[in-house]
RNA sequence: GGCCCCAUCGUCUAGCGGUUUAGGACAUCACUCUUUCAAGGUGAAGGCACCGGUUCGACUCCGGUUGGGGCCA
């Protein structure tokens, strides 16, 4: 057993998404692999006819592309045990389905739905746990014969035992037990002849090698089923390891994308959304939320966050090393990561936590670096034309350096805009213009403070802030309102970085021209 | 309703019977620095859901209660 290589496998559905939940699955399955030298596998589940299109299935293979989570087999791949959709593989399932009825663990089954809930209820009313009677079970083809002929489809059911207690040794959640007795006959196919997700699920995973089945907390109910699926066939049964789910902000409700209106009370969440819509407006990118939401990984693709910050953060979101490590690259995630050490309680998602890994990865990178993510951005907005000049491209390296922290993901150079926009386009806070330029003696201050910078030789950040404390000085000004004023006259807005840094980098002829709007603009 | 899972600061977690006045991180608050906004520095506040056992000793083990969640209906 421990020769055998080791085998994982996501199966996600097509669902035009990667749900941050499948991408935390996805990573922890990745680096067990990776870590024991094994093979991921990447398996569609697009048995549901109604969704199954292609371009469904694209986000999710660039979402864990750019996580990193390169897959052995599957789409685009291959692999020995193609093909890796489920759409693809009806006859293997079909196969299974007939072996099964052939040795006794599952039947035709040709009663209607309204008798089935008819049995239901009865139960109910009695008291009783509901089990299928099996009163239209065939178990002969004469049997098959005669419900036929009273009109009735039968549909194939699992026969599962009367009795007994079937043990699960999960790998996260230790020993669980199961009472058979307990256990419903599931439909494993339906009347028109589809295949339901316990059967494609086990039978896939026997016939690709699956060792060890990670997979989310919800199937852990299902896993007695399969598990007799699976020993009905007569194949070897894989180790199963169940994750806690990704739970909401600040709540223990599973993390759903369809829930994005209670999230968005949450003022962390709400300011996330509205940090990456602002980017996405800019952008033109489509907002509208089903795509486009903090639950999906492609909003911080987007936006511009780090994909390591990700999965730093989603690596910790359910695991942890020790105590007081928290920053981990991709090769010390895949040496360390354990499945004894995956907590049981499901961890729910925080915005403010994520955000502060993406700063930390932000910041480690070099200004050149950050310069190199950010240029795309200003591209697509129109504000920078390709191919971007050394001189633009320096500028925009002044401007990373200057703003710090302040960019937090790539897309937040979009707040520096007016050092790329014309000036008649610049856009100003009225409020804030109000408030450091609305008085006529700072409107005549702001006219002075003009002369001054016409004068000025060197037009360099140190340079200039010495030029402004010597003239608030002289005036006997608070420092503040002259630089207030300037960067109000300058950027549109009253805050941002150095203003030695905004009016070095601005460039004094556009400063002064930009001043002068203001003081001509005042006037009326 | 039946079955299953889970339970340490607001959040993510460390803790695997005594080394714990329960540690770290994010968030919060205060002070500080600052010619705006951030950031930085210093510090504070904040938790073992509850009740029984077991034990010389329980956050840690067992049982129950409560709460949360999942699956099936």
């Amino acid at each position: 057993m421990e020769h055998d290589t080791v085998r994982v496998r996501i199966a996600p559905s097509p669902t035009g998404a990667l749900h941050l939940g499948l991408a935390r699955t996805a990573l922890y399955n990745w680096l067990f692999a990776r870590g024991h030298n094994g093979v991921f596998i990447l398996r569609i589940d697009d048995t549901d006819e109604n969704r199954n299109q292609p371009e469904m299935l694209a986000p999710i293979l660039d979402g864990l592309r750019w996580l990193g989570l390169d897959w052995d087999e599957g789409p685009e791949k291959g692999g020995p045990h193609a093909p890796y959709f489920q759409s693809e593989r009806r006859e293997i399932y079909q196969q299974a389905v007939d072996r099964l009825i052939a040795c006794g663990a599952a039947y035709r089954d040709y009663a209607t739905t309204e008798e089935i809930a008819a049995e239901r209820e009865q139960a109910r009313a009695e008291g009783r746990t509901f089990r299928y009677s099996r009163r239209w079970m065939a178990e002969t083809a004469a049997d098959c014969a005669r419900f036929e002929a009273e009109g009735r489809r039968p549909v194939v059911r699992l026969k599962m035992p009367d009795a007994g207690t079937l043990v699960v040794d999960d790998l996260i959640r230790g020993r669980v037990e199961f009472d058979l007795g307990l256990e419903q006959d599931h439909v494993i196919q339906r009347q028109d002849g589809s295949f339901l997700y316990h059967l494609t699920s086990a039978v896939d995973d026997a016939l690709m090698g699956i060792t060890h089945i990670i997979r989310a907390e919800e199937h852990l109910s299902n896993t007695p089923r399969q598990i007799f699926i699976l020993q009905s066939l007569g194949y070897p049964l894989p180790k199963f390891a169940h994750l806690p789910y990704v739970a909401e902000p600040g709540s223990k409700n599973k993390l759903s994308k369809r829930k994005l209106k209670e999230y968005l009370k949450k003022p962390d969440f709400a300011e996330l959304l509205a940090r990456g819509e602002k980017i996405a407006r800019r952008l033109g990118l489509d907002t509208s939320p089903e795509l486009f939401n903090p639950v999906v990984i492609d909003f911080y693709q987007q936006t511009g966050f780090l994909a390591e910050a990700l999965v730093n953060y989603l690596a910790l979101l359910g695991w942890s090393y020790d105590d007081r490590t928290e920053f981990f690259t991709p090769v010390e995630l895949v040496e360390r990561f354990a499945l004894e050490r995956v907590v049981r309680s499901p961890a729910s998602f925080d915005p403010n936590r994520l955000m502060a890994f993406q700063v930390h990865y932000m910041m480690a990178l070099p200004v050149a670096e950050r310069t190199g993510l950010v240029l795309p951005y200003l591209v697509r907005a129109g504000l920078v034309s390709e191919p971007v000049s050394p001189e633009v491209r320096q500028r925009v390296e002044r401007i990373v350096t200057a703003a710090g922290d302040r960019i937090k993901v790539a897309g937040d150079i979009l707040d520096y805009d007016y050092f790329f926009v014309r000036d008649e386009e610049l856009v100003y806070d009225e409020p804030a213009v109000k408030k450091w330029l609305g008085g006529e003696q700072q409107c005549r201050m702001l006219a002075r403070v003009r002369e001054l910078l016409a004068g000025a030789v060197q037009f360099e950040s140190e340079v200039l802030m010495r030029v402004l404390e010597d003239f608030a000085r002289r005036e006997n000004v608070k420092g503040m309102a002259v630089s207030q004023a300037l960067r109000v006259a300058v950027t549109g807005k009253d805050y941002g970085f150095g203003i030695g840094d905004v009016l070095s980098i601005c460039g004094k002829e556009r400063v002064l021209a930009r001043i002068d709007r203001v003081l001509e603009r005042d006037r009326f």
